[in-house]
DNA sequence: TAATTTAATGTAAGTGATTACTTACATTAA
DNA sequence: TTAATGTAAGTAATCACTTACATTAAATTA
């Protein structure tokens, strides 16, 4: 092959792989969040990153990779921290406060991530997504459950009610929320909605 | 014009508009269910009733106006029975079991109507459509203050706990189920889950 | 009633736009 | 020198929707 002309072109600074799938993947909730779902094409994320589209696929061999990876963050991060509150030393109530308020933060700081997953879930029938979004959703039911039952153990709560119905319930605070997001698309203002919650948790829960 | 020879073919056998607009309707919830959200093309959606898919568009102008036309079934026929639920004379206890199993029944009969209300309204940001969908929701949550107010007005419940906060963990409770229809995909077996539910919110409404 | 017209409903075969992803090659850090 | 990361310019597939025309039920007229 001859060149008569060598072309120099003005590239985008090189970044490994981590860095980049991290950008990837934070461009993807910022563009589900601000332009919603139907944006969220691999043209429009590598426009949002400065990257030629080609250059996605350098990190993520398929767009679905991405999501996936999304929630295995979820399931690191937020699972990760609701298990140490969990089984923390902290008394049932301060560890049920703590729970709720710390899942309410992580999804108002991460808004359209879970649209993201449930959007996916229902869009793709991919298993693997399914399964992990599934244990997303057993993990914190099983650890409010665990809370709730060191409450009854100790004397503290009323054990009449089973404890799965309570999980049950508690798991549609997180979705509720939600909703409100995608609803109210910014006009969400509600700082204390996780103490609103918690009191009724307690009446629940008193004996 | 000439024509040498008239072609003959066989033709779906025609049915005026009303009857096809439900015929699309219903197959856009049969393909949500069945086969998931990705697979709501109108082509596939038109294979599914027999017809081609030309014919769709005599009978929507526009794919997203399927939705709306769903969303619109779902404000009169849902919201419509609730609302004469609420404002029924039975007592608010049995008012509130009926509404709340009442809600049930319609979403594990109509499966996949929320995730295509949701989905849509975050995947395209229609106005007309998330204004529908905001109505659908906050017309529950109104009805079920209602209900809830009735109770403590009479003094049967504890009105101690602002009834906003109720109607929006309330809320949670058909999202919960939603959840639990997509990620378990009939393997969700819960013909008491209405029941269930009713324990705890008359325990959060005992005095 | 019988013939004719019309409007609604149907079809096949397109349209351009967009999609996720690939390919061939360029650049550069290690 | 090599492997990782970048680019531009593709690809085939799919999308919602349109167009031109066929059929037919029902309304209108003879």
């Amino acid at each position: 092959m001859l060149y008569f002309c060598k072309q120099v072109l003005t590239y985008m600074e090189k970044q490994n792989t981590e860095v980049r799938q991290e950008q990837i993947k934070q461009a993807v909730l910022d563009i589900i969040y601000t332009e919603g779902l139907k944006n969220l094409s691999t043209r429009n994320l590598a426009k949002h990153i400065g990257l030629s589209e080609g250059a996605i696929f350098r990190h993520f061999a398929k767009k679905q990779d991405i999501t996936l990876a999304i929630v295995r963050d979820v399931q690191k991060d937020l699972i990760g921290e609701l298990r140490s509150i969990a089984f923390s030393n902290f008394d049932p109530e301060d560890r049920l406060n703590q729970f709720l308020c710390h899942t309410v933060k992580y999804l108002l700081d991460n808004k359209g991530i879970t649209m993201l997953m449930f959007s996916e879930a229902s869009r793709n029938n991919d298993v693997v997504l399914k399964e992990s979004l599934q244990q997303v959703f057993n993990s914190q039911k099983q650890l409010v459950s665990a809370i709730v039952l060191d409450g009854v153990a100790i004397g503290k709560w009323d054990g009449s009610i089973p404890v799965e119905y309570i999980a049950d319930l508690y798991m549609g605070i997180p979705l509720s929320l939600n909703i409100e997001l995608v609803l109210n698309q910014g006009k969400f203002q509600m700082d204390n909605f996780c103490q609103r919650m918690l009191v009724i948790l307690l009446k629940i829960l008193k004996k």
